[in-house]
DNA sequence: TCTGGGGTCCTAGGACCC
DNA sequence: TCTGGGGTCCTAGGACCC
């Protein structure tokens, strides 16, 4: 524990739900849900005005639909979302060399490290012109945290949700954690609560006077020891900038189960390649191979195989993916199917010997795989070309009308509004989902875009012309909603 | 119309080695 | 003449986080 809070916590404010809003003018103010938007699908991020009905992450978007029936749901456009993150991290490393991201909306940044001066005063005044410079560069609003300790930066910046900055001074901490329930400290979720729960432990303060080795014996060593120390808010670990990857996955959750092995596999084979792609753009190379599989019932399960050495060869990575589905029962119906690689090693000259091995193994088994009936690990088959989707909140372009955005589509049509970040709300118009005067566009920058570049990016200064409940406010949820 | 997708870390047992 | 004790690697599963 610091003697002074220079430790900040930048958390964006429903992150991808601003976004979306910022980048369509006809949704500020209202209820917009953002995540899967198929029959499985679950909600990545609500807007404030969709928590207002009970909306909230990681909740089944079917629920959510039930909860709050005239939002607008969209998919998740990560590209806009990165474009934006880059922009926050930038202004948090001209604050400190030391900045850890945690995802794309949240970060530790080491204010020591940058030179601030460690009192609480100076670090709140950065920690007010962080926010003010966030809101100028991207038009989005962040809350900041600042303690003495990772842990309570975090609490603070959950604390001054929405739009706010809270300050921890260190030596009030045990005082402030104390009433609070147990599920406030990191790495206390529902089966740790719960074991909590049946030994009489509800608070923070009554997980202290528990004691260590009372918490050791309920949670297993590390855990149980790393939780008492959390409890009295001790929590020494550093800022650590910038970690490479441990490992790289891709998996599918499908609308219906698939019962039919053939396909079963073909998919896996699909996912191998992604993976391995995106290994690749990684510049990575791994040593062990899993597929993931989940059940008609939920139950999951993982197989793994380590190679002889790291490989980024598709064709290596197939073959085990190949293998590893031999050891598993699918016949119930599966869910999900995963392929990951772990064990990432940078591709560098060392490795050769060891891929030279991976790539003779490999050879041997497509030998002797190639036997029976299935050709089905060795090529993949090619992309085929699927009718364009138009999913909901997709940019597009239209030859006409200009720049706008799906706002849904079904039966042959598809919906488009047609705005841009920085002008008014826009008018919807529809068209035949083949149209070719329509196609996909990229996302426009959220400030400093437009014809009047430079104009204000304040979200006070937004037009408000679409009152909740409004006409644009039903008529949008509905379209959205029909696919 | 229950439960995404991308990760991290920990535990525990068996194999294997010294 | 059964029976030690570490350490490391591999595999599988689970909790947790955003």
């Amino acid at each position: 524990m610091r003697p002074a809070p220079t430790i900040l916590h930048l958390d964006m404010d429903a992150f991808y739900a601003s976004a979306e809003q910022a980048a369509k003018p006809s949704l500020r103010g209202k209820p917009v849900i953002v995540g899967g938007i198929g029959p499985r699908g679950v909600v990545a991020t609500a807007s404030y005005e969709a928590r207002v009905f009970g909306v909230r992450s990681a909740m089944p978007t079917a629920q959510a639909r039930r909860l709050c029936p005239n939002a607008a749901y969209l998919s998740p456009r990560f590209e806009l979302y990165r474009q934006v993150s880059e922009k926050v991290m930038e202004l948090l490393h001209a604050l400190s060399p030391l900045v850890e991201p945690l995802s794309l909306d949240e970060a530790f940044v080491d204010l020591e490290a940058g030179g601030v001066a460690p009192e609480a005063d100076a670090v709140r005044a950065v920690g007010e012109r962080l926010r003010r410079d966030i809101r100028e560069a991207t038009g989005l609003t962040g809350s900041v945290g600042l303690a003495g300790a990772k842990m309570l930066a975090k609490i603070a910046s959950e604390a001054a949700k929405p739009d706010g900055l809270v300050v921890i001074e260190p030596g009030t901490e045990r005082e402030l954690l104390g009433p609070m329930p147990v599920r406030t400290l990191p790495g206390v979720g529902p089966a740790t609560a719960e074991a909590l729960r049946r030994a009489g432990i509800h608070t923070v303060a009554e997980t202290a006077e528990a004691g260590e080795d009372e918490l050791v014996r309920l949670l297993g060593k590390a855990h149980g020891a790393g939780l008492y120390a959390m409890a009295l808010g001790q929590d020494d670990r550093p800022v650590v900038a910038e970690r490479d990857a441990k490992s790289i996955s891709v998996e599918d959750t499908f609308e219906v189960d698939l019962t039919d092995r053939t396909r079963v596999r073909t998919e896996l084979m699909r996912l191998a390649e992604r993976c391995v792609q995106r290994l690749r753009a990684a510049g990575r190379s791994g040593r062990t191979v899993v597929i993931k599989v989940r059940n008609y019932d939920f139950s999951t399960l993982t197989r793994s195989e380590t190679l002889r050495g790291p490989t980024d060869d598709p064709a290596v990575v197939r073959e085990a993916v190949a293998r590893l589905l031999e050891t598993v029962d699918t016949t119930g119906g599966v869910r999900l199917l995963g392929v990951g690689v772990s064990g990432l090693a940078d591709f560098t000259q060392e490795d050769l010997f060891a891929q030279l091995a991976t790539e003779q193994e490999a050879q041997e088994s497509a030998r002797a795989a190639a036997e029976p009936a299935g050709a089905e690990g060795g090529e993949p088959e090619p992309e085929e070309e699927l009718p364009r989707r138009w999913s909901p909140g997709l940019d597009v372009v239209h030859d006409d009308y200009g720049a706008g955005w799906v706002q849904g589509s079904g039966v042959g049509r598809v919906t488009v509004r047609f705005e841009q970040p920085w002008s008014a709300p826009g008018r919807v118009r529809t068209f035949a989902v083949d149209d070719p005067a329509l196609r996909p566009g990229e996302p426009l920058p959220l400030v400093g875009g437009g014809p009047g570049a430079g104009q204000s990016s304040d979200p006070a200064t937004w037009p408000k012309s679409l009152s909740p409940g409004g006409e644009a406010a039903s008529d949008s949820g509905e379209e959205i909603s029909s696919r």
